[in-house]
Order: C-alpha cells, then structure tokens, then sequence
DNA sequence: GTTTGGCACTCCACTGTGCTGACTGCTAAA
DNA sequence: TTTAGCAGTCAGCACAGTGGAGTGCCAAAC
C-alpha cells in the first residue's frame, strides 16, 4: 500500500466533517450542506475543490455523478486514526455498565452472554463476545466422587468455575476409597498450575503414584483434556436485530449474507480472534481497535466495521468483546463503550475468581 | 366460536388444494391454475362458484378484488386438523436426526442448543427448544468441597447431570471434616428424590442432624434454590435468518417485530410454555401441536404459525420443542420432523441420565 | 339443479415519460 | 487562491397508460 499524501488542515478538517455528518445522516454529503451546517469560512465551492481532490486522494467515494461525498475505507480509517476526538461515555451509561455488573452471575458463559446483551442494548449494534480460552485458567480441584460401584462422576474446578463434570461406567467395580485417594494425589501436585501447563504424563504419573487401573488413567486424561477445551469455541452474540435499522442493511440479501456469518460461530470466531494473540504478548493496558470494510476480509461484511476490545482475566487469560455494525457507526461511543465494558468484565472476573 | 358448516367432498379437495398450492408457491391461487394444474374433473368457472362459497365461509381470503385466494386462519387450521396427509420423513432425514444424536454432549444445555440448530437446519424455519424444568430432576449427590479455610464449593449433581456449582465465603473457619460430614447426610437423606419435592424444611433438619451453624444452613438452603431454578428461562433459539428466506417477511417493519419476540426470550417462553402444563399431566404418548396466526396471540406473529412437540425426559421432566414460520410452512413435513426430533432428543436423555 | 362458456369489470404490477432538485465540474472574474 | 455563476448529470418521484390475471354474473347446455 502507498502512503496517502498528507491532508492539509482544511482537508483534515472537511474530511473528518463529511465522516461525521454521513455517519449522522446516512445521506451522502454535498459541499452546500457542509458550507451551511458547519462554519468552515469559505465557499461551497471552495469545498468543491477540495473533495474532488480528497476523491482523488481515496479517501472519499461518489455513489454516482450528481451525488454527494460518501467515505471510503481509507477515509475512515484516517478518520478514526488521526482526526476523531476521543469521547467519554456519559453517567447514565457508565451507571448502566456498572449496575449490570454489580449483581452478574458467577457463572462464566451466564456472565458472557449478559455481556452481550448489555453491550448490545446500549451500542444498538450486534455485540459479541469471546471467553478465555479455558488452558489458561488456573486448576484449582478435582473431585472424583462415587455414585455406584461402576459409575462415578468427575469434576474438574478451575478459577474461572467449573470447567468440566462427566459420568464415567466403570468396566469393573470401584470403591470409593480409590477415587478419594486419586483425587487428592491430582490436588496436591497440580493446585495453583494454569490448565495449558499440565502434561499428560504428569497425569499419568500421579495416577501411577496411587496405583490406578489404566482404565482410571483413560478416563482421568479425557476428563482433563475436556476441562481445557471445548469444540466448538466460547462465543456469544446478540442484538442481531439492531443490524436492521440501518438503512445499509436494508437489502435483504447482504443483511443474509451478514446473519449468515454471524450464526455460523466459527467464522466469527476467526474474524474476532486475531485479537487475542498480540495482546496476550504485549505488555500493558489493552488497546481497542476498529477494524473497517474490506480490512474484514469476507465479502459479506465489505460494509461493516468492527471494534474489538480484550479484557483480561487472572494472569493469562484474555478474552474479547466485539461490536459489529455498519461502517457508518460512531467510532468514538463506541469505542468508550466496548472499553469501559471490558474494564468492568475484567474486573467483575477477578473478583469472583476462585483463590 | 360458530361451528363452521359442514365441507362437502368437492369443496375439502379445494380448500386442501388452494392451501397446498399456496404453500408452494406463495402466490395468491386463481380458479384458473387450479383447473390446469390439478385434476379436478370441472371447469375453472365451477372452482370459482366453489371458491366463492370459501370464502363467505371464511376458509379463504382475497388479497384484492382481481386476485386469486389465500387461506385465512381457518383455512389453514382445517387444512391442518382435517385435510392434511400425514407425512413421513425421508430417510436421509431420519439418519441426519439420528447421525446428530449418536455422537451428542451429555451436557443439557449443549444438547439443547445443539438441538435447535439441527432443527432449524432441517426445517428451514426458525426452531426453538425449551430444557425440561430442573425442578423434576432427581436428586443425585452433593458435594461441599473444601478449597480454604473460609472457602469452599458446592456442587449438586441431578439426574440430568450437574445443576448448580457455588463457592462460599465463610464468616468463620470450616474443617473438611464437617463438610463431608454434612455432604453423607444430605446424599443419604435425599437421594434419588425429586428436587420439587425436596422441602427447606427437610434441608434445615438434616444440618441441625450434624450440628451445622447457622450460616452453613443458609448455605445449603442457597445452593438448593439454586440448583432448582435458573432466573431466565432454560431456552435455545436458532435460525432466525432462515425467516429472511420467505416472502412474507420482506417487509422489514414486520421482520423487526418477530426478532425483537425471538431476542426477548421471556415471550417466546410464555408462546410455547402452554404446551408444557396440559402433556404433563396427560397420559399417554406426547402430540405435536400447531399453532396458527391469531391463534399466536401476539399481533406480530398474526403471520406465523409454530408447530410444538413435548419431549419427555426421565418420568416427570418435560420439555418442548418448537418451530416458527410463516403461516405458509410444510405444515406435514415439519410435524414429523419436530416428532422424530422430540423421540430422538427424549432417547439421548435418557441414554445419559445419570441413574 | 348443476355445470359451463362467455363477457364485462376490476385492479395490481409494470413501463415509460417528464419533471424536480441536489450536486457536480468548469470557467472566468475577483 | 478563492469565488460566483452556469451548464450538465442523474436519482427519485409522480403520473398516466397498458397488459394481464382473475373475478362475478348470466344465460345456455347438460
């Protein structure tokens, strides 16, 4: 990609005012409008000459001839970048967020989907979220517990909560006693460990210790790899239904293709993780970031935008909240919103981890 | 509600073929496509005397003065009732449903959702499914888990496997000795016991038994509760943008109102619960049941019609499947399929009860 | 009495036309 | 470099005209 030229002041300055107004309106935006409404001390046509040559720039897109300016990809992305000021959320917003999480559920996904919910009632877009990957929770008990001579159930604690329960059939009997003893072997050596941490021949090492069956061992290695993973991935999203007040979404068949992605978890998934990786590595605070049209990737979401944000949880967990809408959405609330949200969940997670 | 008179042969045969046809083809239905397309032995004027009569009867409808019959409410529900042959599934149907069972979580509300999304898939409409009520699943075995001095966690595992898991923050020191304790008396007082009928009094009498405090009282009354109950209603949803698909939702106003039902998961459980009270008691094997426009209730469905089937789980525990479409749906094909669907999720159910 | 062909009538859906208004690019003067 | 003015473009809208699908009714046929 070449580097655009340098906007002057009065570029910047129109540019960021068509972003704003076409963001407000949804109507594309003429050079009277911008002279009328905004007080920019020169001439319509002044501005004239200037949006052609932001047009030509790549920064600004003519739905046809006789039409005003509309942004493109570029234009928004310097918008967000370089010219939009940062904004705060308003009281009644911060006291929305933090209510929610006054009196939110312990429960990991409960706490994930309300996540959602509140994100999506107060951005009025489609809001998603990612929870921590389960390997980086920090094991805290198993509990191999007797029910019958050949059946017994497992579960599996981790700080985030219970991770994994499962009913094992035993081929023989089974005695309590065994299982009590199995169990507090697997505390003792692996209480505190982060779940991605512990090997399989660890497990079976600890199992050995107690002279345990090899059927024991089976069923102890898959109760373990079940607390660290889930097929498919921890996902929520809601307020799908936002997407169709926007005037974008009005033709049926991208408003499809859009729900269609949205509904398949995996692709949303993928989309939305990349987030992940980086800023599990880097130090510091979570940075949120916009990510505009084509930078999607899939076709489908050409005309969207998205402002992923993670959230931390322990020492290595980090998980992601997202919002999706129209490239037409207000960056800056939005941004504050998905923020200040992640803030709270990644609170609200540390204190009711379990120690 | 007026007895509708009496359908003789000819009028029945129309009355099934106009629905018929419409199902298809979503285009209002003339005399004149009847006469060609179906064998009915008499000339398009006769279908029209007869088509008439239909609708002064109130079976059929006409958009406007020069267009062909659509079914009415009634129309459809003496379709459905009466007219209708009962279909079969195809067999690559039957494997699908089968296929998706074999290899099934033994986590309820996985099996849920997953439930729902293969129905949706099959169906082509939007599917629903409520969790049978915890609060007829047997009781199987509690655990109070020592973690720290002034922490510990409790699970409680029913029939349908774990149900509620909580950490506690005690005010004063707790022994795992007491815990244990307290665990044997409430596994051998009630287990294998409905949890509805499981009186706070019957709790508060078996801590005393052991000498529980005051505060560890409290603690198991919290942790039955909660087990029993969940704040929101136990219910998946899926497909919502197989509802874009059909012609009838193409105004976007009328699509909105349907969405917002489906997001408000309140409504759409007070929608199907009815189904839920009337089979419980009822002997015998569970019926679908259909449900049509008004008959919905809400105005924004006066469009849909949803198909329900109870499906039962262990001797108490009953839950319902759903699907909603437009009022034009296969009303045939989708009965069968939410059949098949109930037997086969009622089957896995029971196949992974914890006994 | 029932059925049928014929006919006049109705009304939606579609098409083409012309108009309006918003906006542009360009040019020449300030 | 800025501005006013002007001609040109094009979407969107209202309007009228047309075609066609379908109806209801009636009189003749069965």
């Amino acid at each position: 990609m070449i580097d655009k030229p340098e906007l002057d002041k009065r570029k910047a300055f129109i540019l960021a005012t068509v972003v704003y107004e076409y963001i407000n309106t949804a109507e594309p935006v003429g050079s009277g409008t911008l002279a009328q409404k905004y007080n920019l001390g020169v001439s319509s046509a002044t501005i004239r000459n200037e949006m052609a040559e932001l047009e030509a720039g790549g920064y600004l897109v003519q739905p046809h001839t006789s039409a005003g300016r509309v942004p493109s990809d570029a234009g928004y992305r310097t918008y967000v970048d370089r010219l939009m000021t940062p904004e705060s959320l308003t009281k009644d917003d911060s006291r929305r967020i933090r209510g929610q999480f006054r009196d939110a559920s312990r429960e990991l996904t409960d706490v994930i989907e309300q996540t959602t919910r509140l994100l999506s009632g107060l951005s009025g877009n489609l809001a998603i979220a990612i929870a921590p990957s389960r390997d980086t929770h920090a094991f805290k008990h198993v509990q191999l517990l007797w029910l019958s001579a050949r059946t017994s159930l497992a579960v599996v604690v981790t700080s985030a909560g219970v991770a994994a329960q499962r009913v094992f059939e035993w081929q023989s009997d089974v005695d309590a006693d065994t299982l009590t003893r199995l169990s507090n072997a697997l505390n003792s050596r692996l209480g505190g460990r982060i779940m991605e941490d512990v090997s399989p021949a660890e497990l079976e090492g600890t199992c050995d210790e107690i002279g345990a069956t090899r059927e024991m061992r089976d069923a102890v290695r898959a109760i373990f790899a079940q607390s660290r993973q889930t097929e498919e991935p921890d996902l929520a999203a809601s307020g799908a239904q936002n997407l169709l007040d926007q005037p974008e979404f009005h033709d049926l068949r991208k408003l499809r293709a859009i729900l269609r992605i949205v509904e398949e978890q995996r692709t949303l998934y993928d989309l939305i993780a990349d987030e992940l990786a980086p800023d599990a590595q880097r130090p510091g605070p979570s940075q949120p970031h916009v990510r505009i049209g084509h930078e999607l990737g899939p076709e489908a979401l050409s005309e969207c935008s998205v402002v992923t944000m993670p959230y931390r949880f322990g020492d290595r967990g980090v998980g992601v909240l997202a919002i999706l809408g129209p490239r037409r959405m207000p960056y800056g609330r939005l941004i504050a919103l998905a923020s200040e949200t992640a803030r709270s969940l990644g609170d609200h997670l540390n204190d009711v981890e379990i120690r």
